[in-house]
DNA sequence: CGACCATTTGACATCTATCAACGCTGGTGG
DNA sequence: CCACCAGCGTTGATAGATGTCAAATGGTCG
């Protein structure tokens, strides 16, 4: 459990000691997977702190439209912003067995007031996740599908590696298009030799990072 | 410059005497409308807090096509992600003649670190920033144009009143569509009693802000 | 082996961007 | 005072990309 906390990346300037402490108030919970941590619109009482599986962040319409926001993983906090907002703005699904971590609500500020490092670590975090957030929203504004596509790979195999275990629907989901869609892409980059053709069902593996990571300079700003 | 910090939602929970001193910090500066006040890669040395005018961030990309995050007022913060991110990641342009004061960026987490009221109040801010930046995601991942200008005419008209003084281009790259499709659409809203018809050029007039909000909650997840 | 679900492919509808042309308005200079 | 110009707003026509619907294929698991 304490190396649990010493790899999540807003814990990780605070000294043993208080890692400690703050680790005596959490409790693990298990999750089977398919199974929800939390649903949208829960009032946010507990941090989620993520320490084995996988859990897909989104935000699925009645209609069954999903928006994927993020896949998180062992060290990942699960949307504590909105420990400050009142209540959880995205819904947390487990894709995975999953076991977590939570402290309360309130004894979690009670750290952040107490310890200034934790505070400045979770501000950074922010201001990490803002920034991709941005990004991301100017590239669904301006570029097209196949882009995006692209995009999403990189980002998912930057944080899970070559090897996706994810439906085609999810990335679809994740990338913001119709599944079809996203087949369709996926059919040309496998053409194209970037993404493998052997891959399995519910997985997706990429061939050839370089060629990928090529595939999505070509537009404008590549910062 | 005392009453610009009280204003500025990051300081409100600090005594007069933490104001005073962080203001004594600050020195303020002046734009001219069409100037940057930074442009989106540069280092981020400053934190900017708005005096007096507006701002726009916005992302323009080479070919001309631009993407505007926010449109920001007297007491908002500018991009202050950015002091941890290292270098902007939008561009700050003056839409008036524009009054910002600035404090160092050392200077600032150093009072960050010293301060939790301050710290806290950055993590409610990000916090917000970010449930708004998801919504958006969804909502441009789900709606048809219709519903995002009338949801971008909703937040911009509760932060600034139902008289907007801005170019149909520029609603245009705040709602992410190109501006013929907005001008459509607000013809559309026109004829439908929702905007008003008279309107100078440069300036979109709300007439019916119950029927502009009724208008966007048709679709699913009223949320 | 059979059922079910994911994946794939095709045809089609439609939304939106793009291109082009024009009108209007406010400002400027003769 | 008038004519002209530039920028913004508006409208129409068109093409293309993507979502949607429908159906076939193929893999997986019981």
């Amino acid at each position: 459990m304490i190396q649990t906390f010493a790899n999540c990346q807003i814990f990780r300037n605070l000294s043993l000691g208080e890692i400690k402490e703050i680790s005596s108030r959490a409790t693990p919970a298990h999750y089977e997977r398919g199974s929800f941590i939390f649903e949208i619109g829960d009032p946010a009482n507990y941090l989620y702190i993520m320490e084995k599986g996988s859990v897909k962040l989104h935000n699925m319409s009645p209609s069954g439209k999903g928006v994927t926001f993020e896949i998180s993983k062992a060290g990942d906090t699960l949307n504590g912003s909105a420990l400050s907002t009142g209540t959880y703005f995205v819904s947390a699904q487990a894709l995975t067995d999953v076991t977590v971590l939570r402290i309360a609500r309130n004894e979690f500020f009670g750290f952040v007031a107490k310890y200034p490092n934790l505070a400045m670590e979770i501000i950074h975090l922010l201001s990490a996740r803002l920034k991709t957030e941005y990004k991301r929203m100017a590239a669904i504004q301006r570029e097209e599908v196949e882009q995006r596509v692209c995009r999403s790979l990189v980002a998912l195999a930057s944080k899970f590696g070559t090897t996706l275990s994810m439906k085609r629907e999810e990335l679809a989901d994740y990338t913001g298009t119709a599944t079809e869609t996203t087949i369709r892409v996926l059919g040309r980059l496998k053409r194209a030799g970037i993404v493998g053709c052997s891959a399995h069902k519910g997985e997706i593996v990429i061939a050839d990072m370089d060629k990928l990571r090529a595939a999505i300079v070509d537009t404008d700003d590549p910062r």
